[in-house]
DNA sequence: CGACCTGTTGATTTAGATCAACTTACGTGG
DNA sequence: CCACGTAAGTTGATCTAAATCAACAGGTCG
């Protein structure tokens, strides 16, 4: 199911190049030096599309690559002994892939995607060369590292302590504010409002926040019911994002511009 | 309550130097360079001593400092908008503190000393420089920010989707375990087995696994009733680790020796 | 058309929260 | 040395949020 383009191979013409590469025209990204670009094309191996559904980094293998979503969206996850998942986050592009299995020997997660996926290909043996001569990256390394244990500290802290309204609440706000840092959210095909895709299923919310697939479902209901947040069929809509941040005492970072690695 | 020692002060004197930092000499941490010690000591700022029960960063401020763990025992929380508070993780010596702090501006977190510590204080300000200089001590912050995320992924897959008796298993292993890689488990004073220092409260354990404190008790008592884990007034007794894992389905990940910073 | 996957809804059960009373340990100061 | 105050730990009774069970509906695909 998969595909792989390796810009080594014919005239590298399927190859997106870093310079022209998408991602970085986003506002939410840093800008990056001509030194940082002809670095990071030396170490770009190549590229994957992957279909919906395709498991790309499988939890005990050890994966030799590091990528980052350039397209689509997908989600990363535990299987744990007594065979429950625990959802660790949903990926977004930009996001970097990996970096644990650089370090430790093994993964402990699976990484899926969720739709039609483009990812960037990097060589985890250029890793080290990576942190070796370019401070610069490196400090963006570190600092992606520090957002995502921050991110995962906020996840925790939710899975523990909130009762379940606040949990989808908080879920679906977080996923609301990523997507729109990316520019991702469309205006509703029928009358006012936003829009945002999400193609997960109630069973992949549910594994992230610690709750049964019914109990998601019933809370969803609610939340549809009382007009703070409509997710079916695949898009999500909040018609009011800061009242419902407000309802359910949940702070949201602030928005910072992050490095693309 | 706390006392700083700034190594510019007096002859400097009152501060260990790097090299004769007694954590070096542990088995579960890496060897240092001659040079990155040489760096590490223009790094470090000062020692700071705090009694048990101060809080060494607080939530929504802003430190300038970053610490590494040099003794004792803490632990690192957030508190919610609703007042529950959720640990994030107990922090052991060698431990790396603030490093999220150095990368978003305001502290997300707090930390609190749970016995008397001495913590190694570095500048922020310097942090930049490390990464930039020192690509070997580089690799190291990303090593341990990764190291970081995987651990607060396991806890989030406990807190998420065990139950009661494997949260409290997990946990009692996981301290276990830490302190053995640090050499501090001690034969137990009457009879035979070993006995790990801790030093913390039922309510920690119940706000790290997101239980309440009651059933926490409730739970440990179960545990002692069947010999399997015996923690009471600040040590804990695991008769059979290995067994106790079995038993709940838990699978630690194996020793590495990791960087000092 | 039937198989299959995802979502929906009501009925029932239960793990764990909450409430409340009490014990134990450890000061501190008279 | 003892009385008192406070913080941590213990235990039983009660309640409830959420899990589980079960049946069914809608959409998609071969």
């Amino acid at each position: 199911m998969s595909h792989i383009t390796d810009p080594s191979a014919g005239r590298g013409a399927r190859t997106t190049s870093c310079r022209a590469c998408a991602l970085r025209e986003k506002t939410c990204f840093e800008d990056m030096t001509e030194q940082e670009l002809a670095f990071m094309e030396r170490f770009k191996v190549g590229e994957m599309v992957v279909e919906a559904g395709t498991t790309v980094l499988l939890q005990g293998s050890t994966s030799p690559q590091l990528f980052t979503v350039l397209q689509g969206l997908g989600l990363r996850y535990t299987t744990l002994p007594n065979g429950n998942r625990q959802v660790l986050n949903f990926a977004f592009p930009g996001d970097f892939i990996g970096l644990q299995s650089a370090v430790m020997g093994e993964l402990c997660h699976s990484f899926e995607a969720s739709t039609k996926m483009r990812l960037c290909v990097f060589d985890r043996a250029g890793f080290w060369e990576l942190l070796r001569h370019q401070p610069r990256r490196s400090f963006a390394i570190s600092w992606l590292a520090a957002r995502e244990e921050h991110f995962l500290g906020d996840s925790l802290a939710t899975v523990g302590q909130r009762e379940a309204g606040s949990k989808i609440a908080w879920a679906l706000l977080r996923i609301w504010q990523r997507l729109d840092e990316l520019g991702e959210l469309q205006s509703s095909p029928r009358g006012n409002g936003l829009r945002a895709p999400m193609p997960w299923r109630q069973q992949d919310l549910a594994d992230a926040l610690g709750m049964s697939l019914v109990h998601t479902n019933k809370t969803l209901a609610r939340l549809r019911a009382k007009d703070q947040a409509d997710w079916r069929r695949g898009w999500l809509t909040l018609p009011d994002p800061e009242a419902l941040a407000k309802e359910y005492e949940i702070t949201m970072s602030e928005f910072q511009k992050r490095p693309l690695i």
